[in-house]
This record gives structure tokens, sequence and C-alpha cells, in this order.
DNA sequence: TTGTATGCGTTATCAT
DNA sequence: ATGATAACGCATACAA
């Protein structure tokens, strides 16, 4: 590992001063074209790469942005990290990921290390900070975008992009009303979750809609996984057998619950309709293919980043954006 | 957003020089309890936190690695990354996160920009570099660990750490002999992959342990999805109807296969057995439910930055090491 | 035990 | 068009 090639060394080897040569390299006016060829063929030769730290300290921008989830295994994240990091790619940034594993320490330590990283901005998700350290740390960083999370009070330099849970749910129960059903089940989520707490009033709000009364025997809650679809629909359905219709929290659930029904001898969709949500793509594979609540998650991490620099360079307003929800129809609902 | 407060802030305040809050941070020796607690409680009292990047300026350390895969969308990569970061965490290190989306000029560019950054050592996960250029680059930093990749010549500096494709396929294949199959075909994967190469060594070698002729006609190669598992297993089915076992690239190309075989009549695995790679969720649910060589993806990503973190340290040997698939016998074998 | 001077590699500012 | 100097915030080396 060879020594680093410095400003200093090739404003020495072309004996210029190193602000010409620092010139030529940040594309600015003020050297001619001559002496800028012979700087840039220079830079070629001896491998020049500007250092970005030192860069960074006195232009206090770092070109580095933080991304902070829960846990990067989880598809839902793992999309939405590819699509921020695509555009920042494309925006010449950096993300640095960070993993909380739903731990507050956690994240408080992530915020900390990047706020002494001195990046340009944050995309937190599914942040389980309480609402004052939240508003806290947010008014450290010079932008942030909160995905899956909002804020009570509007903060300069923020904008929160929700996934619109309620309108999302309302419009799978709309789906089973129109194919008839009645008796709508909700598994839900861990309850930490906001997004479990929000598509539970979604639920509740449809019903009412649709003038249908909320039984709370027809509700539910368990781990977000096949085996807490799966348990949750079990029980569902020793205390009710008039059940003909579930809303699960995830696909992973309603696959779960779907194996409970078929072992319970009701078959989906005919007796028992069942709709999840995050076309996962086992969803598409899964038998009965599975009708499900789809949204873009890519294109998510895109636009988070895309707000996230647009705050950075000033040229956004605080707000709330909310992505919709799309009902793909395939077989289960 | 407020002015970071800095060390001469701390200093000035503290009536002492910047050098004996310094020391106080660091930990270091040199300073009475008694201004090293006024020093703390005036930390404390005015949130001062070191601003890592002109600590980096002077140290040329960073505590930060980059990570660099095809697509952290890609399960596998995603649980790698996993075990990366919580590793790194531990040690109190972070990661810049890059996707090269396997294109040979983003991969490059990452490299690039890591360089810049002055990271403190890589983890390079299935480079497509070729061997020139990507020793080249490892020569760059002052640390790497290459993840399902080698390079023939060794390098101070480097260790890989590969997952045994050989003796994985070995495995599988002494599996279908021992539950007596005979004619074993070979689903491969893309033939830019090396892991879909070494699988296919290791089964022509397993074939020979077995002394089982090798049949051309039983070996395609499609995309490793289940789509391409199925239209793969179609067109072996069509033009060889004795297989009696299939060896997937992986389990989603199993997935595939298995709805092939059913689809043309035969009946898994009492006609056709089958096994997968990667021991992905879905394979414990899916039905039958599949057999699959696993790994620890998780747990050799911690290796990997505790490899790396040995090599930083100047505690690690130039070497490659070889991670066991273990075989989950489970319905479909 | 504490402090001073210097430098890390770059950009900003003000000269020339 | 080009250059000299200071500054970013910290740690290292050496003094006191």
């Amino acid at each position: 590992m060879k020594k680093r090639t410095t400003l200093a060394d090739i404003a020495k080897a072309a004996n210029v001063s190193m602000m010409t040569v620092s010139r030529v390299i940040n594309n600015k006016p003020g050297v001619t074209n001559q002496t800028r060829k012979h700087i840039l063929d220079l830079i070629k030769e001896m491998e020049y790469q500007p250092n970005a730290i030192a860069r960074s300290l006195v232009t206090n921008k770092t070109k580095t942005i933080g991304l902070v989830v829960p846990d990067i295994t989880n598809p839902f994240f793992a999309q939405i990290a590819r699509g921020v990091e695509d555009a920042a790619y494309e925006h010449e940034y950096t993300i640095l990921l960070i993993n909380t594993n739903e731990e507050l320490e956690r994240e408080m330590n992530a915020l900390d290390s990047l706020w002494q990283k001195d990046i340009d901005g944050i995309i937190l998700c599914s942040s389980r900070l309480p609402e004052l350290k939240l508003s806290a740390q947010i008014q450290r960083f010079p932008a942030t975008v909160l995905l899956n999370r909002e804020v009570l009070e509007p903060l300069p330099n923020l904008v929160s992009i929700n996934v619109n849970d309620q309108r999302g749910v309302q419009r799978a129960i709309q789906h089973f009303v129109e194919i008839g059903r009645k008796n709508i089940a909700f598994l839900g989520g861990p309850n930490t979750s906001f997004s479990s707490q929000r598509r539970f009033v979604g639920y509740q709000t449809a019903l009412k809609t649709a003038q249908i009364a909320y039984d709370e025997n027809l509700v539910v809650f368990n781990q977000p996984n096949t085996e807490g679809g799966y348990k949750a629909t079990s029980a569902l359905l020793s205390k009710k057998s008039t059940i003909d219709a579930i809303f699960a929290f995830n696909d992973l659930m309603a696959i779960g619950a779907i194996q409970a029904c078929q072992q319970a001898g009701h078959r989906v969709p005919e007796e028992i309709a069942i709709i999840g949500v995050d076309d996962i793509p086992l969803s598409s594979i899964f038998h009965p293919r599975l009708t499900t609540l789809h949204v873009n998650l890519q294109q998510t991490g895109r636009l988070a980043t895309r707000t996230l620099l647009d705050i950075i360079g000033n040229e956004a307003l605080p707000a709330t954006y909310q992505i919709e929800f799309e009902l793909i129809t395939r077989e289960s609902a």
C-alpha cells in the first residue's frame, strides 16, 4: 500500500500552487486551458484522487447519508435500501448503513455515530424512538427523511414518507365486501408497530363504511410470520366458524393463515378469502397465489433520497408524503 | 441546527488547554481525577461529541469499512450484510454499503469512492472484476476480505472467504446416490457466476466418484430464479425421461423445477428427487419442503468483518477460508 | 500533570 | 490567471 498522492504532490510536479490544482479538480474558472490540460495529465499519470476526509473538514459536506433500518435482512427494508442507494449513487452520494435490530439503545448509538461522522442527512426507517427523543435527534442533523414513522410537530429540514396503511386496508376490505364477504377477520402484527396500529384503524373504519358491525372476536394479533399467521388463524377458527375473509398484516401471516384454513378443511378462497400485504416474491409462487397490497418499495427508497437531497439543497418544504397501496388481485381473494 | 461544540469550546470553558481535554476524551493518562471529572461534566453539559472527520484526518483511520455487494435485495447478501454490520457495530465500526448491480463500471466506481473516503478496509462480495484489476484494487486498500471470489496470487492484507461449493455439491450428489438415484441432472445458474462454475465441477467430480457416467444431456443452465428453473427442467424432461434426481443451482430454481416436474406428471420426490441451495425461508414453507444446502450466512458475515479487523490490526495471515455447506434433509430428496 | 507548536489535505479568502 | 495564507477540528511530539 503506497502513500496517497496529494494535491501538494501534483502542485510540485506541475510547478504551480496547490490552488490552481484545486481549481482544476473542482472545475473552477481561473486557469488557462494549457495549464489545466497539463495538470489533468499529471493527475491521471500520478493517479491522484482527492482525499474526501480533508475536503469534508473544510466544506462541512461529506457526500454521505445515513440509512438506519431495523433489519436489512427484512426484504421490506432491503428493497428500500436498494432504491435509496441507487438514487444516492446517481448523485454521487454514499450510504452509511446501520441496523437497529429494533433496539432503542442501538438506534440512539446509530444516530450518535452518524452525527459524529458529520453526514449530510439521514433516512430513518420505522424509528422506535419516543417522540421527544426523535425530534431532538432530528434537529441535530442538516436534513432527515422519516420513513414509516411520523412526528407530531412539523420540523424544518424534515419530511416523512408514509405508506397509507389506512387507505390500503380500506381498499382490501372493500374488495372483500364486493365479493360478498361479511365476516371479515383481522390478523394484526406486533403492537409496537405503527403500521399494525394504523391498519387496525383502517380495518375498523372500513367496516363502518361498509356498515358491518365490529366484532372483537374477529381480531387477533400475533408475530408477523407464517407461524404467527397460522396460530392466530387457528385460534380464530376455533372460536368463530362463520369467518369468510381474513385480512393479514403481511404476506407471511397470510400464508400461515391459508395453511391453517386448509388444514381445518376450509377452501381458499371459495370459503375463506385472504388478503395479505407486501407482495413478497413468494406470494406469486405460493398456491393459491396471494391477493395482496403492493407498494413499489424500491421507488419509495429513491423518493426518500431525492427528497433528502432536496432538503439538503434547501429546495424542500416541511411535509409528509403518503404513498398509496395498490391491490394486486390474484387467487386468494 | 446549532453549531457543533468543539474541543476548543470545552477547553475554553474548562480553562485548560485542548490537549487535556483531548486526553480525557481518549482516556489517556496524565490528568488528575479532579480536572478529568470537571471536563467530563462539561462534555456532558455542552453535549460535546468528537468530530470524526477531523480525527480521521490526523489519525488516518476512519473506523469505517466498505461493503460492496451485487444487490442488497438478494437475501443472500442481505444476510451477509447483517452479520457484517452486527460485528462491525460491536467493534464500533461503521459500514459504507454499495450495490454494484453486477456492473463492472459501478464496481470500479464503488471502489474509487471508498478509496477517496479513506476507509480502513473493504469486504468485497462476488466481485466480477477481472483478476488484474481486482488485485490492483486490493493493493490500494489497507485491508480487504473477498467473499465468494478468489484471486490467484496471494496478497498481503487479503483473505478470501469462500463457500465450499464443490464439497457441498458432492454431498448432495452423494445423498442422491444413497437414496438410489442414478440419473442425476444439473441445473446451473448464470455462467458468469463463479459459484455456478465451481458447482458444476463438483457435480462432475461427484459423478466420477460414484462411478456414474457424465451425460451432457443432463446439464442445463438458466437464470437463477423460479422461472429459469421451470424452463430448464421442462427442457430437460422433454429430452430425457429417465431423470430421477435434479440438483438445482439455488432454491428458487429448485422450486421452479418441482413445479415443472409436477406439471409433467412426475411426483417429487418419489419419482424425481430435488435438492437446491441456500435454504431460503421459502424452502421450509413450500410443499414439498425443500432439501437444500445450507450455510449460516450471517455468521459468515461476522467472520468477514472479524477477519478484516484482524488484518487491520496486523493479526492476520494471508489466507483463504473455506466454509462448509450443511445438507438439510427435508422432503424433496 | 499540563501546555505549545505543528501538521493532516483540502478549500476560502484575499492578494498579486 | 495564479499564488500565499489561514482555517477546518483534532492528535502527535515535545516542552515545561
